[in-house]
RNA sequence: GCUCCCAUCGUCUAGAGGCCCAGGACAUAGCCCUCUCAAGGCUGUAACACCGGUUCGAAUCCGGUUGGGAGCGCCA
């Protein structure tokens, strides 16, 4: 049997970080066994359901690379089917109609919470063939009255639930819309899925999706209850850390390959390994692996990692992340061959692509701003001096490359005995602006000759005045 | 309230009865390297929630306590 598993998120919020790691876990799967993965997407609530959310499930789950081999299929274009199943369901006496109005549901519940029980629905038109005139009424699932429901978790082993503790779910609204945990049967029934993995806040659902898939004559899948991701500081994922929707790491120049090593990490783990190319977490994952307990989004262990990657990708791979970072600075680049350079010398300085767009402006444009606490403590009179000697030389070079820039600083500080940080620190203040650059050879040779120049000229006369 | 789930350093985790006075990683402190900042290397601080059992022996098995979480909608 080939393994067939979905992701299943509802468009009623963005699509955040926990969303991704369930996405994440079902691809792996899917990908891992040479199997299917599908990704449809439930919007049954239309009052709540927005473009806007379903826009960034598709375009964060395409920046990622999560690429499904079937939809997107859309639970809003498949009520005719359900329609059908609840007839059938109806006619084969597995679901009935019930009369009660919201306000006898309102009063039912509020009568058992005072008596200190659990709010369910007792069941009074289950075995009743009439109707309530002027009453539009809802379709209920005929829940089995006893026995339990074994759900043979693949994280969480055997999780028994006594059928008496569930009642008779409400499978179609009055105005006749099928509700979530029913449509959730259906297409899992209709797509051929195996495994089901989703957030362990599915878990007390999962005895009622099994119970009516039994009463469909299908056979339940394989369900694997993943722990929830909780924010940093250990409560609820919210807005203030992690909830924010994916496309916002990509805004953030993180890496999708980091952020996905980032949430696989988070739950597994495999050996002391820490750091993971797409391809070797399909290779070493196992969802029989995953842990039980939830745990706390680590944003300074997610910032490690991308520069992990950010490190071990070939600088070609980074440029289309680099320009795309540049481009929201105004920076406009098309030296393919300069960007591979920049990030060759930035990647040990960065934490994200966008740090690293932030701080190769200098590189671009014709004139800097230079930091007035930099030029104080750097670009002074006693610098002076040096500072020219070394524009000389650096212009006399036959040869405008990083080991002639390295030789021709080197002798300077030889010849006039001091440190070479004392010829090095003047020249990175008046090429970029700042104390804070990559090697300075390595920095001259990508900016170029004619802007090294003209930028320590501009320095020295800045001095002069 | 009821039902279900969970519990190792601050955080992510290793650990499936002796290999553990608990290992790795992030973070943190110190040192080294060094033209700045990093990256890198080395060293350190730091955890089995608690109480009972079972056993020659428990982080590992069992029970309870405590503490977290989820569900209990004509939401998904």
């Amino acid at each position: 049997m080939t393994v067939v598993t979905r992701f299943a998120p509802s468009p009623t919020g963005l699509l955040h970080v926990g969303g991704v790691r369930t996405a994440l876990y079902s691809w792996l799967y899917a990908r891992r066994m040479g199997g299917k993965f599908i990704l449809r997407i439930e919007d049954t609530d239309r009052e709540r359901s927005t473009d806007e959310a379903v826009r960034v499930i598709l375009d964060g789950m395409a920046w990622l690379g999560l690429d499904h081999d079937e939809g997107p299929y859309y639970q809003t274009q498949r009520f005719d089917r359900y329609r059908e199943v609840i007839q059938r369901m109806l006619a084969e006496g597995t679901a009935y109609r019930c009369y009660c109005t919201k306000e006898e549901l309102e009063q039912m519940r509020k009568e058992q919470l005072e008596r200190k029980e659990k709010p369910r629905y007792t069941g009074v038109w289950r075995d009743r063939t009439d109707a309530r005139p002027g009453v539009e009424p809802v379709i209920r699932f005929k829940n089995p009255l006893d026995g339990v429901v074994v759900v043979e978790d693949v994280i969480h082993g055997p999780v028994t639930f006594q059928n008496a503790e569930l009642d008779d779910l409400i499978i179609a609204r009055s105005d006749g819309t099928p509700t979530y945990n029913f449509c959730v049967v259906v297409d899992d029934m209709d797509m051929g899925i195996t495994h089901v993995i989703r957030g362990d806040d599915h878990l007390n659902n999962t005895p009622r999706q099994m119970n009516m898939l039994r009463a469909l004559g299908a056979t339940p899948p394989v369900y694997a209850h993943v722990p929830m991701i909780l924010g940093p500081d250990g409560a609820k994922l919210s807005k203030r850390h992690g909830a924010v929707s994916v496309l916002q790491y990509q805004e953030e120049g993180f890496l999708p390959d980091a952020l996905l090593n980032y949430l696989v990490r988070l739950g597994w783990s495999h050996g002391d390994q820490e750091v993971f190319t797409r391809a070797e977490m399909i290779a070493a994952f196992d969802i029989h692996e995953v842990n039980k307990a939830a745990s706390a989004f680590n944003p300074e262990k997610l910032l490690w990692l991308n520069q992990q990657h950010m490190m071990r990708a070939s600088p070609g791979e980074l440029v289309p992340h680099l320009r795309y970072q540049l481009d929201r600075l105004g920076i406009a680049c098309d030296d393919d061959k300069l960007l591979e350079g920049i990030i060759l010398a930035q990647r040990e300085r960065a934490k994200t692509m966008k740090e690293m767009a932030e701080n190769s402006r200098f590189f671009f444009g014709a004139e800097i701003a230079i930091d007035p606490k930099a030029a104080a403590k750097h670009l002074t009179p006693e610098t002076r001096g040096s500072l020219t000697e070394a524009r000389d030389r650096l212009a006399a070079l036959a040869d405008w490359a990083a080991p002639a820039v390295h030789d021709a600083v080197n002798a300077l500080a030889t010849e006039k005995g001091v440190g070479l940080g004392k010829i090095v620190q003047p020249i990175r203040v008046a090429i970029s602006g700042g104390t804070v650059s990559p090697p300075i050879d390595i920095t001259l040779a990508l900016l170029g000759r004619e802007r090294t120049l003209a930028r320590i000229d501009a320095a020295l006369k800045q001095i002069a005045r």
